[in-house]
DNA sequence: AAGGTGACTAACA
DNA sequence: ATGTTAGCCACCT
């Protein structure tokens, strides 16, 4: 079947401990893809709904929600991730986490 | 088979 | 500092 890299891909998103982040660029890299960071994004964007994938845990490296106006709304991303834990500030229709507080950092 | 697209990044101007 | 360009690589048409 495709998407094998899909699947390392979502193991390393269910990694991201309840009330920490990670950007694109880091799960591409654990995924041994350092420069697949794009393939992330597609892998993400192919969940389905019902997974228990923590797709909300993956954020661009500026700290910000990427997701378009896709099946979800970034609305919704803040929201499961301020019912974690996570801090959340919102700038003119964006939505920015503090990266130096809330990044996860695999060993 | 070939070119376009994207929930990305980093480097430049 | 903000805007643009170029790499990136699997998936889609």
């Amino acid at each position: 079947m495709t998407g094998n890299l899909y699947q390392k891909i979502y193991a390393c998103v269910r990694k991201i401990p309840r009330g920490k982040v990670a950007t694109y660029g880091q799960i591409a890299a654990l995924c041994g893809s350092p420069r697949g960071a794009r393939i992330v994004g597609y892998a993400l964007h192919v969940i389905p709904e019902n997974s228990n994938i923590p797709w909300q845990r993956v954020i661009n490296s500026q700290g910000f929600i990427s997701t378009s106006c896709l099946g979800h709304p970034k609305s919704l991303q803040r929201d499961l991730l301020i019912s974690e834990g996570v801090k959340v500030e919102t700038k003119n229709d964006l939505y920015n986490i503090d990266l130096n507080n809330y990044l996860w950092q695999p060993k």
